[in-house]
DNA sequence: GCAAATTTGTCCGTATGTATC
DNA sequence: AGATACATACGGACAAATTTG
């Protein structure tokens, strides 16, 4: 009631001087929200108008602020259901590099280069601690990605790049560093997202693929760093050779 | 005019089937746009009005969109002054790792902990390159850095994180692996945010850090990889320590 | 299976703040 | 200072998706 309201001004008593737009102040509202009900993901949010009402702000602003926080995996939202806390993934890291390297095409190969660049520090750096903490569960399953490699090898190739993904993966999981796992297959997904825009993403390669995967397992079983190490080389070499070539054809 | 609209359907002939929302089309058409017509970060994109009708949408859907792309820094909005294309960097990592740091109450230091393996891992792993890779001119600069750490000791303690920051940010640049060096800032920029939360952050510490950073350029300057290492662990392993303190005090 | 209720998606019209010329 | 172009914000209305009785 009282829907007079003699002033312009909505209802808000703040001059909303705005140094920082409405939509800023919503983010923060929401994440602040979150932080002080200590939500985890999946966990529901409030519906758009009571995030309305308590935060003072229209439907436009708050829809806004939460198309911001969807960006950032921050929250999640479905359709006819609700507004959800998101799952913290680096889906925005995979979003924002995908797209540098689609961008540039000049340097759209060096973007490359640097990602599996970091690909293979990660996975070399760790050679030491990785040889001796990986479980003979986590082998196992090490070799069946590599047999699944094989199978699939010619096909359709999705089931190929699967494995692939899956191995890498796994092959960093003991570390107990989620962060390294989750850069590390981040990546992966921009390179599967960027090589076939720009031919380098070839399948004849598959064989040679499969062979250093499977001598990277065999390192592991017999806890040899050294081999580990020379394996992952062997593995890495041929994809910056690839890219360089790739690159020279420019 | 002509506002009849006898059917339904808006104005497009699209059935909008839309199994997907219409803003995100919308988001595929400018990122579309942007390459199709292979802008670079700050060239100016059409205004909302134009990009409503290029992609049969509303303002509100364009907007949305907007905001999805800013929050990835694929695009970048001037309030009363137009859009442009974004500086594609990797502030979109650094707000959802914050908030990820920020949000578990129980594995945040684990967050963390992982943040400084991941640094310490590129800067480790690449020893022998950068020792060998970094110039004169790089290296009077590292040392101007740490002066400027001495200098800013005990102050505000402003001027020395930003010495600490750019000083790592340089030892990695000789790289030509921007994304080492543009990773290595975020996780640093993570740290800052998300270390006063967890009261790891403490000053007491600071002449232990100016003299690591000294022994880090000493190493450099002799082009000593051994002692670089050995330099670098003594200076992250005090850090890890703070981690494990606090996380012990909990 | 249907209908109602809830929630998000999309649209429009309008008013305001901001930057440029 | 005025005019123009642009983004920001509001509020109401209807469409579409989902759940529930």
């Amino acid at each position: 009631m009282a829907v007079e309201q003699g002033a312009v001004r909505p209802v808000a008593a703040a001059p909303r001087t705005a140094r920082q737009p409405l939509r800023q102040e919503v983010v923060d509202g929401i994440k602040s929200y979150i932080l002080r009900n200590q939500l985890r993901p999946g966990d529901p949010l409030p519906a758009e108008p009571a995030l309305c009402e308590a935060l003072g702000a229209s439907r436009s602003s708050v829809r806004e602020a939460i198309r911001i926080l969807t960006a950032l995996d921050i929250v999640e939202v479905r359709h006819g259901h609700g507004t959800y806390v998101g799952r913290l993934s680096l889906s925005a890291l995979v979003e924002s590099l995908a797209f540098r390297g689609l961008l540039s095409p000049d340097d759209d190969f060096q973007v490359m280069s640097d990602l599996v660049e970091v690909r293979e520090l990660f996975e070399r750096g760790m050679a030491e601690r990785l040889v001796n903490s990986l479980d003979a569960g986590r082998i196992e399953r090490l070799q069946l990605l590599v047999d699944a490699m094989r199978e699939a090898g010619g096909g359709a190739g999705h089931g190929f790049v699967d494995a692939d993904r899956t191995f890498h993966t796994l092959l960093v999981s003991p570390l107990g560093n989620d962060l390294i796992g989750q850069l590390s297959t981040a990546f992966w997904d921009v390179y599967v997202i960027v090589a076939p825009h720009l031919d380098v993403f070839t399948h004849e390669h598959e064989a040679a693929t499969i062979a250093t995967h499977q001598r990277i397992v065999d390192a592991v079983r017999e806890r040899d760093a050294a081999a580990f190490a020379a394996a992952l080389e062997d593995h890495y070499a041929p994809v910056r050779h690839r890219i360089a070539e790739a690159r020279a054809r420019r």
